[in-house]
DNA sequence: TCAAACCTTGACGCTGATGTCAAGGTCAAC
DNA sequence: GTTGACCTTGACATCAGCGTCAAGGTTTGA
């Protein structure tokens, strides 16, 4: 999607024609980035963790990481749970009215 | 919130000025809205899973429930739970992204 | 009683994520 | 070389959740 490359989310090569050539691991991260979108993420925090999500990520890079970026993912990484455990409790709370229902 | 009303999430009585009055259960509700939409839930989301979050729900009430309302139930609880697993496997990316950058 | 503070409704605007449409460039194939 | 399919950009439309503002009614209190 053209709006996901406007959001720095994803980036594209351009060939003579200035036809956009998508990697295979844009088109990967494009899956990854649909999910979390699904999963009530914004495109801001979508691109606060897209450092974590290098598929193959053995050549971690620690140039360019700064003390901004840790806390950033920090901060993400909270949140996350936070959101979990709001959607875990109500999950719960809809499991025990379902089988009270059951009864 | 007026829009909530609107939406079916809360109910409000009117005295005699025509000014809303909330009860004491509709204002905590409105906070399980909030933390729900915060979360990333939607109000028809919201709104399906409404019955379970009777706080003092002993009085379980068995009426009005049609089967749709049970498939609705269990259809939310389902996204619920992969929303929940989306979200717990990138925080746990985000988790051990940092540890790696901490060695 | 009169003004300030608060409520009502309705209309309008905004942001974020997407969809769509028009006007043009490019490419494949006949 | 012309047609049709596909790409480009830019503009505009849409939907959800929310904020705001105007015009009027209500309550409070000095």
């Amino acid at each position: 999607m053209r709006f996901y490359e406007a959001k720095g989310l994803i980036t594209s090569t351009r060939g003579a024609n200035n036809y956009r050539d998508y990697s295979e691991a844009t088109l990967g991260r494009v899956q990854q980035i649909r999910e979390l979108l699904k999963a009530g993420l914004s495109t801001q925090a979508i691109r606060a963790i897209l450092p974590c999500l290098e598929s193959p990520r053995d050549p971690i890079v620690f140039e360019g990481v700064t003390s901004e970026t840790v806390a950033a993912l920090e901060h993400e990484r909270d949140r996350l749970t936070e959101r979990i455990d709001v959607l875990a409790r109500n999950r719960d709370a809809i499991a025990d009215y379902l089988t009270e229902l059951q009864v």
